[in-house]
DNA sequence: GGGAATATTCCC
DNA sequence: GGGAATATTCCC
């Protein structure tokens, strides 16, 4: 058991932290992507830009366990998000990351992970859900339309309004959470449904036909649609 | 792979965050020195208030991989310095909690993991992402008041406050909208999908099964979770 | 996707 | 014995 591997040393190289070996994983990983043995289940993309995933269920069974201390999928791509891996198509399990790349082992070195939490100042610079994005259609109100109504009444009872102020954000802004757990779910199911169908496309051409036809509604993926794999209870 | 165990809720009960249920290591821990049947590797101690592994070579390499993912003595012994364990005798492998004692199941959840780092004095239960930040800290919403001691950027005066507020007030309001409409394409998008294949459904048994499957998943609610894609062990 | 808790490894 | 990085789990 636990396979004698490389040792990782954990040298940071230089201030900008560039490893001089990578971790585990990304040696792992790379190992798996590059084998040719195992290309029905997992290889490089034609370009060699980015790794595909074929059959996620026999990766989770067949080879996690064997390179790794667990046999669930989440776990794999939860560690692929935290090495910067973005998914490239909603549809299937393809990771890219600037740094991974066919044939250049070297490059693993400069992959990043990522920090937990610095902790850093107690303030903004979290800005997650929320104000995570378009920010930039905030900063001119001119745009948004809504009910602008009230304006401010410039140095006057600003206790009302403040107060009327504050309760609109507070209801705002767990509406915001609220929406965004409904969407987070929305396509976390949608990724579930793309997945399920994977699992027949293949099995026979009237799936794959359908396969294509959804493809084709699905053009605009603004979203990059999550991961699905929870457990079983 | 991977007992269906324990899936800790890691719900906290009181304000000192004692668990409602233990760490699977403590569980783990207990179980295996509770187990007559290898007391002659591990077991309690005389007076039950501490345990000795008696054969560290046969614990590591029999008992460790079959309730961990690992068989190193050593990290055992960082788990148990990390929940406060102490070697009883420089000698032996004997160690003792206050709260791990023998028959005492109950006791466990009075075990606190050390934490990682300390920042914990701040802000003790979850901030809830953007709640974080809520303005309250910046004016208490007593209602009616007054005084309202208001912060730093005072030299404005409530201008100041209500113009923060408006601006984000503002952000939330378009972000709002962009969820509702991230949301609405998604459900649009979902419906299709579900009309797409009921074209297919009757076509092929395949189709028929993925439905099937589909259906199953969001059954529960909206939308339940999990995926198949996992052995059914 | 990612935050955060727990687990495992590696090192002092 | 414990600090800290990486890995795995669990959850939103």
């Amino acid at each position: 058991m636990s396979p004698p591997s490389n040792n990782s040393y954990t040298t940071m190289a230089t201030a900008e932290s560039q490893r001089t070996v990578p971790t585990p994983f990304l040696t792992k990983t790379f190992n798996l992507v590059e084998d040719p043995s195992i290309d029905d289940v997992v290889s490089w993309s034609e370009d060699g830009s980015s790794f595909v995933v074929w059959n996620p269920t026999d990766f989770a069974i067949d080879l996690l366990p064997k390179h790794f201390k667990h046999n669930n999928f989440s776990s794999f791509v939860r560690q692929l998000n935290t090495y910067g891996f973005k998914k490239v198509v909603p549809d299937r399990w393809e990771f890219s990351n600037e740094f991974f790349r066919r044939g250049e082992k070297r490059l693993l070195r400069d992959i990043q992970r990522r920090k937990l939490t610095p902790q850093a100042a107690v303030s903004s610079p979290r800005p997650e859900v929320v104000a995570a994005r378009t920010p930039k259609t905030v900063v001119s109100p001119s745009s948004s339309g809504e009910d602008q109504t009230m304006s401010p009444s410039s140095s006057t009872g600003n206790g009302g309004l403040s107060a009327e102020l504050l309760e609109e954000n507070e209801r705002l802004r767990s509406e915001n959470i609220q929406l965004n757990r409904d969407l987070a779910q929305m396509k976390s199911l949608y990724g579930n449904i793309l997945a399920v169908m994977s699992n027949y496309a293949g099995a026979s051409s009237s799936s794959h036909e359908m396969m294509m036809e959804i493809e084709e509604e699905s053009s605009p993926r603004l979203f990059g649609v999550s991961i699905g794999l929870k457990r079983e209870k």
